[in-house]
DNA sequence: GAAATTTGACCGAC
DNA sequence: GTCGGTCAAATTTC
């Protein structure tokens, strides 16, 4: 009886913190997008300088109180809401399936991928350059505040997409930046929920020595959204947060990723 | 004509 | 030998 009051309690405490910890998620997404959204408008706008460095500060502390949030609430997991009950990779997939009323379909294809051999850490190739790397995953792979120049294109093994190479337009600057973009193969996104929205794997390695001389200029590169009417812009973005909520899961998220989507020289580059 | 992109070849790590 | 990353000539775009 007290056992079974007992496990009631548990069942609703993990709810609530499951419900939370979503929310927390959510809002850092919402924030992000927000952040995305507005700096480059105050830079297209020459309003930049002090405004827009303030804009990034707080964009970011107010993401960085969300991060903490986050962090915090899964410390305290198994004090405050109880220990979860250990499950094998391939209930959870199942449990996370169920709530979110996927088809028995998808349950399989995301069972495969648990299965799937993984490539190790040692049969990955090394950059020639060892450059250090940062990688975020997004749907505007081309937004962040820096020019770049396309140089190769390959086929990669497994992927059903090609990857692009880029390097900063300033090279004979001796910018050494460059970056890869990979469009996610369809099916392996993170759960869907029949939308189209593509995502990209945007990798970025070695740092920007160019100052950003593009962006301080006004010639801000801002493709796709930020070259839109503010009106479309705003709608495009909306449609986008729809997207974004109705199909987040919580592996998808990778906030230090996140916080360079505007890659720009207002970043402290030298913090990674 | 300049700048950007494409694409096959090459290089080097594994 | 395979494969990912880069180079550079050819092609395309503005």
């Amino acid at each position: 009886m007290a056992n079974n009051n007992n496990n009631n309690s548990m069942a609703s405490s993990m709810a609530a913190r499951e419900e939370i910890e979503a929310l927390l998620r959510r809002q850092q997404q919402l924030v992000t997008q927000l952040r995305a959204l507005v700096l480059p408008s105050l830079l297209r706008d020459n309003v930049g300088g002090e405004s827009a460095e303030l804009a990034v500060q707080l964009f970011d502390d107010v993401i960085g109180c969300n991060t903490s949030a986050v962090s915090s609430l899964l410390r305290a997991g198994g004090s405050l809401f109880g220990a979860e009950p250990a499950v094998d990779d391939k209930s959870l997939v199942r449990k996370k399936m169920l709530n979110r009323a996927i088809s028995p379909g998808e349950i399989r294809m995301k069972e495969e991928e648990q299965t799937r051999p993984v490539r190790s850490v040692a049969t990955k190739r090394r950059r020639k350059d060892g450059k250090r790397s940062r990688s975020l995953v997004t749907n505007v792979p081309h937004y962040d505040g820096h020019q770049w120049r396309k140089y190769g294109q390959k086929n990669i093994n497994g992927m059903q997409h090609s990857r692009s190479y880029y390097r900063c337009t300033y090279k004979e600057r001796n910018c050494s930046a460059t970056k890869t973009v990979q469009e996610q193969d369809h099916n392996r996104s993170s759960f869907s929920y029949g939308d189209e929205t593509v995502k990209y794997t945007v990798v970025y390695y070695g740092h920007h020595t160019c100052n950003g001389e593009n962006i301080s200029n006004g010639n801000v590169d801002l493709p796709q959204l930020v070259s839109m009417d503010l009106d479309q812009t705003v709608e495009e973005m909306a449609r986008m947060t729809t997207y974004q909520a109705q199909e987040f899961d919580e592996g998808d998220l990778d906030v230090p990723a996140l916080l360079e989507v505007l890659d720009n020289p207002l970043l402290n580059w030298d913090m990674w």
